[in-house]
DNA sequence: CGGAAATAACTAGTATACAAGATATATTTG
DNA sequence: CAAATATATCTTGTATACTAGTTATTTCCG
């Protein structure tokens, strides 16, 4: 059940040698200042490069703590791997130290990023703050059909829940604080929350094995979804703040249970649970 | 005045092609499984590459609209104008590239990026958000002391305006920005601020010529820490929207000015002023 | 046998060469 | 002369080769 399952063979291009003749130039050159398109580049559905793969499938690795902090991130391997060369898996590396997930010592090696715990505590803080936006503006803007639909995930997730079935359950969670945001037209928004949540949800796997769990979450969703639909901003925003804060309990613990995981940087400091 | 100027020659590696002979290697390989550092690697100061310059310059000239959105970005020149090869030229278009400053046109051209109306009016509702957590933290935790390097900083951005120098006024806005969120040991979510704030900054830099907005902002500064001084949080909060606002006012007119520099994609409906 | 210096092998950073596709210019054709 | 086609030459994406620095191992010396 490694994570080099995921891992499909990428088409390697034939590298012919044929190269064409040079003939003469003679031709002056052209321009080239027309900017792509006037309306904004969301015709072609952007071909995915390989890099895409292989950051996605290291980023899911990673998240899902496959790959646990302090492991060893070797370009070469992933090239062989995936029988790519080094420019796209760099990448892709590059992209998630750029995120905080992969620490790249120059000259040296790349690894699995610890868990700083001054970030998940900041963002926990951001996350609610933001989340409070959304939900706000939710109560304030939702359409009947919106509510409805976000019904309907609450449903499914429950469904995902009695079957046991933890990625289908992980991907209705996702979607209901994503239909909260585009309800409230701030879809932008659960785009900086996705990226914030990243530093957490490593945390959150390590605390995964809670019993009954995803019973409490999908009744918390149902929860915050009828105080919306009673368009009761503050009591949705509350219901919403006592969702989130059921991730912070007990750091304390989980920070001694895998000590490795972690790393104790700067702005860390004891009311980090008294808040 | 164009931002060429700022580009360093960049010592080019002589390389000499005097090739070690390659010796029978008998020596089975190591493991090299260990982290790089216990504690967290903040030791070392990450010694600055090539690619964190051209990145660092592009986005200085970028977000100071030195260039303009559309503006073709073309890696050869830039690769001309360092001295250098075109990967780390590459890479600091990529990661301009995630902070959607550029867009990449596959196979064709890549360009600075439109200003996307929709973005701009989420990211102005989430800094609101952020700081206002931000605020409400300080006003809670800031010591004495710290209150007093703020003031500090307000004189210095009073001095700096005064004496109109444009760049010491922004570092001086950022500073005080910075501290009250390091007085509410929230430094990580300036770090979020500051990342939103990007998309920001190029439609900041088009309303700049406002006759006595520098004095203005330093008053409304001043406001702000007088009600964190009296530990009024609620006060803190409001007086600092009121003092972000000031941004919002005249979307429609900057963009009716210059229609090339924005992009009017999907999430934008006219509700964007009446918020 | 223990510790210090030498050395080999690995790492990320960079340079360069080529491939695949897109776009503007040149050419042809009606 | 206009429109369609052809072609040269851009562009980014990828592969490969090499440099410089780091770390583990070996070797040498006491």
């Amino acid at each position: 059940m490694s994570w080099e399952m995921k891992s499909r063979e990428i088409k390697q291009a034939a590298q012919s040698a044929a190269k064409a003749s040079e003939a003469q130039r003679t031709r002056k050159p052209r321009a080239r200042n027309a900017p792509p398109r006037a309306n904004g580049h969301a015709a072609v559905p952007a071909a995915t490069k390989n890099s895409d793969v292989v950051y996605r499938d290291l980023r899911n690795a990673i998240v899902s703590m496959k790959l646990v902090p302090g492991t060893p991130v070797v370009e070469k391997e992933i090239t062989e791997r995936y029988g790519i060369s080094r420019t796209p898996v760099r990448e892709a590396v590059l992209r998630l130290a750029e995120e905080r997930l992969i620490d790249v010592v120059p000259k040296s090696g790349t690894f699995v990023a610890r868990i700083p715990l001054s970030v998940l505590r900041e963002a926990i803080v951001a996350r609610r703050a933001l989340e409070e936006v959304t939900v706000r503006a939710a109560t304030e803007k939702a359409s009947e059909s919106q509510i409805m639909e976000m019904r309907a995930i609450i449903q499914r997730q429950r469904e995902t829940a009695e079957a046991g079935s933890e990625a289908a359950f992980h991907q209705a969670d996702d979607d209901f604080h994503a239909a909260i945001a585009a309800a409230g037209r701030l879809p932008g928004i659960w785009g900086m929350i996705q990226n914030i949540r990243i530093q957490v949800e490593r945390y959150r796997r390590l605390t995964l094995p809670q019993p009954g769990r995803m019973a409490t979450v999908v009744g918390e969703h149902g929860d915050v979804l009828d105080a919306i639909a009673a368009r009761d901003a503050d009591e949705a925003v509350r219901r919403m703040n006592s969702h989130l804060d059921k991730l912070k309990l007990d750091i304390a613990v989980f920070r001694d249970l895998w000590p490795d995981y972690f790393v104790h940087d700067g702005a860390f400091d004891a009311d980090m649970l008294a808040d």
